[in-house]
DNA sequence: TAAAATAATGTTACCGATAACCTTAAATTA
DNA sequence: TAATTTAAGGTTATCGGTAACATTATTTTA
């Protein structure tokens, strides 16, 4: 590999003349300039960066940990992050957790290790505290994305999950359902908490009776195995006449279960969820969903992330919090019920 | 942040010790290793990767190149690619070039000066080839995924594109279809020259005349802009009855312009695409596609790479290439054509 | 019992860059 | 013209690790 050292010799310099050429400071002579830039071109010098990062502290890289990579809500987010980071001049290095507690962990060390200078985080739920805890404890500033994690205060983007699921309801009841289930993440993730108590407010609001039976608190990611979602609809008798996901891959799998019964959406059964499908629901505009703004949550966190990272020191900086707005799009998957039963 | 050096002042031995018992090398005492460890865990030290890849030249680091995050095809791939890193013990970060080569020579750049060990790339076409030069003059290895670039060997892992095509022809012309068009990616791309091959030869196998008004030529990647798509629509007189989409991406966009005209797929026009909609065709298996395997693009490519790194130096290990089946799954987007018109 | 081997640890130099300080010659200023 | 500045560049130490080469005790072997 080539150093400023072979640089150096071979333009006849030393080693921080060469330095300075490259990152444009002190006072260089035009002819100097001039030399080294083309020396370097030459030996088609690349700089090390960790060799930087290590003299300078810092190392320019932040990170960006998703639950999720085949979720379009998280990749959608992730190209918000991308372009953000860009913008502010930092690279930009992606893990996935899979919502996997233990994996989480894992690349919470390869961040430490790795000194970045940052991060941005959907972590997988309240048992990702004491991650958060390592991170604080080593300083490095982190923005926590669609999810809170009670026990620890920080900068945080969220969606209106509440007002989600109330709208979804509301949105259900308006057009004559009575029974409505719940299929959800689970209870360890704020958003979900949030989200079941949007739904049992606004069930509530619209005098519908809330029974326990209707609500599965699942996982939020993809599974290989139906049979909770399948031993769930078995009990629910009768069965509701619409069901709100708690996001679109438990709205994928519901489906599947359903047709898997030969219930086709919305003839026999209603479906809303949380979170659009990405492009493809362009194919099949189906689903009526709350689209949370998935570009702003990785935009919008990833500058509140440098603007923490840039005045690093000057502490007193209150947290803050952005809520994005839940917005529904209406489209086919909910029928009309005409007469109440 | 905790160096070696406090652990070794604190534990009342040499750094080199504390760096024996981080790395289990050397000879060390029950009771010192013992020491050590509980001192860094009193100081919640973690080792600097920077340091380390400082002085053993390498970062163990793995680098993803894809060319759309939101394509469903990449992110299943990507995440072939991760298992297969995270078996290897390697750390695996990702970058998104967005089919724009500027931005790939962008993460070029920082993957050479991040000194990676190695990297996998979806080229973003042919013009990637000063890219990947320059990898190989620095040593990087790589391997191909997707893509080949002509002008430079390498590891490859391909789909059988050419033969993918063919069987998307037959299968619309067992349909009764004879007017067949096809809207590819652009002719830069290795992957894009292949299908229009396979698409040419079906044709002629077939009986059908090729007629160029019937072929767009455009990019892979999601556009904002509808009207590329819509005057190819307008110039082929008359329209065909059977549309094949290049990848999943462009066929989104031409069941959306199709749409805007009020023609439905498959009553009105059929269509067919390379790659799978990702879980989300599970919604409403729709669309007939070949479906590549894109977790396996991603695992096999990864062992390709690490293996090459692994046996750095032995140059002798002739290029492997890898071509994947071309796999159909017919669903619901063609119709049958009675007569032949 | 002396010589050789081994276990356990320490010293030094270096990876590639940069900050902080130092030197020299030319240009300003008084 | 002598005293200051300034421009242009060099030297040295350091970031946090690790390889390679000492250095000691302590065993083992002849």
């Amino acid at each position: 590999m080539v150093t400023i050292y072979d640089i150096a010799a071979k333009a006849g310099v030393s080693a921080m003349t060469v330095s300075r050429v490259i990152n444009n400071t002190g006072k260089i002579s035009d002819k100097t300039r001039t030399k080294v830039r083309r020396v370097m071109e030459e030996l088609n010098y690349v700089p090390n960066h960790m060799a930087r990062s290590l003299v300078l502290q810092q190392s320019n890289l932040l990170f960006l940990l998703i639950t999720d990579i085949t979720n379009p809500f998280y990749t959608t987010l992730a190209r918000g992050a991308e372009d953000a980071a860009k913008k502010h001049g930092y690279r930009l290095l992606f893990g996935n957790s899979d919502e996997n507690v233990e994996k989480e962990k894992d690349y919470v060390d390869t961040i430490l290790a790795t000194r970045a200078d940052g991060v941005l985080v959907a972590p997988a739920g309240d048992p990702s505290l004491p991650h958060l805890e390592t991170l604080r404890k080593h300083r490095v500033p982190f923005v926590l994305l669609d999810r809170e994690v009670p026990g620890m205060d920080s900068d945080v983007v969220l969606g209106d999950s509440k007002e989600g699921a109330r709208k979804l309801v509301d949105h259900l009841s308006a057009q004559g359902h009575r029974r409505i289930a719940l299929i959800n993440g689970s209870p360890y993730i704020s958003s979900a908490r949030l989200r079941l108590e949007g739904y049992k407010e606004a069930l509530k609001l619209n005098d519908l009776v809330y029974d326990e039976n209707y609500v599965l608190e699942t996982a939020f990611e993809p599974r290989s195995d139906l049979s909770e979602i399948e031993s769930w609809l078995d009990r629910m008798k009768p069965l509701p006449s619409a069901i709100v996901a708690g996001n679109n891959v438990l709205a994928v799998e519901v489906i599947r279960t359903l047709h898997g019964r030969g219930i086709q959406v919305p003839q026999q059964m209603s479906l809303v969820c949380f979170d659009d499908l990405g492009p493809y629901s362009e194919i099949d505009p189906f689903l009526t969903v709350i689209a949370q703004q998935a570009y702003q949550f990785g935009y919008l966190g990833m500058q509140m992330l440098v603007e923490r990272i840039q005045q690093r020191g000057e502490s007193g900086l209150p947290w803050k919090k952005i809520v994005l707005p839940a917005d529904m799009i209406i489209r086919r998957s909910v029928a009309a019920i005409s007469a109440p039963k």
